[in-house]
DNA sequence: GAGCATACCTACTCGTGCGTAGGGTTACGC
DNA sequence: GCGTAACCCTACGCACGAGTAGGTATGCTC
């Protein structure tokens, strides 16, 4: 049915490892815009210059090809981060450096952060996926706090550890969404701000300024 | 065709009003639970106890109904840390009062939550209600601290204020979800954690104390 | 240059779920 | 007690989109 007439003579036919490359970078830009449902198999093949049976072929269902996605941009941000750092930094060093990463990726990965945390969240198949990369790093920065404390010998329990450890992660996290809103931003500096309310608040905590309830409040190490 | 025979003789036919908010009581809990999309209509009227049109002559179509839940939702909540705090109080028990009232709000109503917030954020048709409310928050937030600063005779940029805003409501919210997914913690407790961290750094960062990348550090009022 | 695997296509099937047509029944005013 | 309006139902139409059947072309090996 002599498909595909016009155009240039030789293009197509790529080998596998570069279609399916093609594909997840058309997938994450379809479903960063579209959402997942709101994405269909054949925009996605359509964007990626190809045609639907590829993809099936390749990545398989579309629960698939969006855990794929997934799997993909949560690993080049762990990774990002992971370069980043170096273990023999001091806490607020380490602390820095991962904001930096973090927020440059971001700033450079839009659809891929969409995709992650914006997308991934709501919908049931995926909130696993996405709750295991988060806990991932709600770990990090907890252990980094409690490191942090127990070299100066004070004593904390986990539960507080990971609120704070939570706040943290949340509050950089809607600052990295901030930043996609806003092209014009620079990570860089966005990242130093962020590193102010971040680290400026944590270590006061660490310490050992309290803020308490109002009847009783005061300033108490312990 | 005789419907209904069992059951209790005098039971439906109850007014508009009434059979709105059961519906709407039904829309959150199936939406919460199955994302916008995974939820069906003919559920939700199920759960409702009422059949499918009713759903659409009373609340109109699917994007309605989910809108509409947003709406109640979200003034639900807003109107929760409305009535708890007074525009005499002081900066910091201000956002005490709002910590309190808003995780409280949260930790009583984790299907509205999940809604408002796991839910709306990734499906396009209903990210700018979403965004919409939380603009609101962050200019809230935002005013608040602008106002200390100011009280205080010293100068801000608003973008600053902005991203310090957005990590503090960002942090907040990271809490709230850690407080969903655990049933077992307190809110009062867990609002008194989110304070520390918030109200220890805010308070510090609008005092002046400031951190500065790697190469010039230092600490300068401005 | 025959054989074979790989890359690639068009054109379908079929389930699912939104939204509606069309009709029945109870309460309430008069 | 009769009309009318509000409440409520059982069906269905229909579009959309996931996944597939079945076939074609191209390059690579020997």
């Amino acid at each position: 049915m002599l498909a595909r007439v016009s155009s240039s003579p030789t293009f197509r036919r790529l080998p596998r490892a570069v279609r399916e490359q093609q594909m997840l970078d058309a997938a994450v830009k379809v479903f960063s815009r579209r959402g997942y449902h709101g994405a269909s198999m054949d925009e996605i093949a359509d964007d990626a210059g190809i045609s639907k049976p590829m993809v099936y072929a390749y990545l398989g269902t579309k629960e698939e090809l969006f855990v794929a996605c997934l799997h993909r941009e949560g690993t080049r941000m762990m990774q990002a981060i992971a370069d980043a750092v170096a273990p023999d930094l001091s806490a607020d060093e380490r602390l820095w450096r991962s904001l930096q990463a973090f927020l440059g990726f971001v700033g450079a990965h839009r659809d891929g952060w969409a995709v992650l945390y914006r997308q991934a969240r709501g919908e049931q198949p995926f909130a696993g996926e996405l709750t295991a990369l988060r806990r991932r790093i709600v770990e990090l920065v907890a252990g980094m706090l409690e490191h942090t404390l127990r070299s100066e010998g004070r004593e904390v329990t986990g539960t507080e550890l990971e609120v704070v450890a939570y706040a943290l992660v949340g509050a950089t996290e809607s600052v990295a969404d901030w930043l996609v809103d806003h092209p014009e931003a620079d990570p860089e500096q966005t990242a130093t701000q962020m590193m102010n309310v971040a680290w400026v608040g944590a270590a006061q905590l660490l310490a050992g300024t309290l803020w308490r309830p109002p009847n009783k409040r005061g300033e108490a190490p312990s």
